[in-house]
DNA sequence: GCCCGTAATTGGACTAAGTCCATTGTAGGA
DNA sequence: TCCTACAATGGACTTAGTCCAATTACGGGC
């Protein structure tokens, strides 16, 4: 993730300790994140870091299109870096566990013109749930 | 909704005038209020009906499987009659508004095995996404 | 129609998630 | 190194929702 730091540099992004530690803890795949849960570990690599500091970021990093907001349960909002790659997500209804899912077909084209009520509609999201095998075995 | 009533009440539900209200209110076509228009609608109906009530009787009604919880945006949940008819949501990005859509296709069937990580899939949620008319008018 | 036990309602206190803001600190260009 | 515009901070505040002990009332039995 040392790339989204170039390139957020590049946007003039001020370099911080606090903003290399959020970006840090957003590194990897299938990362959805709380805002807490992202606090709390940045808290252990910088302990001063605030949590207003944590939303504050948070924030920046989704208007500029570097990370995105899923909504895949009715509480907090989880953040996901994952956004280049347009994908969908596989939830455990037990445990939460949230996967990156690459369903094939264009689920846009499955809505038709008469379901469209006259909007122009440009983005799906898609949450596919069932029970993950950790889940399954217990 | 009276039939939705009479099912409840062979279900064993005390009838009172603030469940009657809240059925009442939440009748109808394309329908997703949050809770606090539930209770601000109901409330015009039943000048002292509380909001923990408004919240019991939905929290129920979702139990009983009569409601479903919709969470299209990041804010508060929705709460939608239309439980009998499967479907799926459009939203305008703009002010809101959601209108229940029937695509064509199974989504589920889009989801292959090696994308499934092992998971049990029983479900899926599709949020379409655009701009309604009214608000691509003005 | 009235009584009564049980279930439902109520208001307010409480929690969780998130926002806002005045103050203090600091990254990084000159 | 100095300066200042931008960023970080903590705490107050807001919003959505939950919980609870006390009160009220539905509706079955008489
Ligand atoms: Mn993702
Ligand atoms: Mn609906
Ligand atoms: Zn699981
Ligand atoms: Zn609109």
């Amino acid at each position: 993730m040392s790339d989204l730091l170039e390139r957020l540099r590049g946007r003039g992004w001020r370099m911080t300790a606090q903003r290399r530690v959020v970006a840090e803890v957003l590194d990897g795949d299938h990362v959805h994140l709380t805002a807490d849960e992202v606090h709390i570990r940045a808290v252990a690599k910088l302990p001063e870091i605030s949590r207003a500091t944590v939303y504050n970021t948070l924030g920046e990093l989704v208007s500029l299109g570097e990370v995105l907001e899923v909504a895949t349960d009715k509480r907090a909002k989880r953040y996901d870096p994952n956004a280049h790659r347009p994908h969908h997500h596989l939830v455990c209804a037990r445990c939460g566990t949230i996967r990156d899912v690459h369903p094939g077909g264009n689920p846009l084209a499955d809505l038709p013109d008469s379901e469209r009520f006259g909007f122009t509609v440009s983005d799906v999201e898609v949450t596919y749930r069932g029970v993950c095998p950790t889940c399954a075995a217990a």
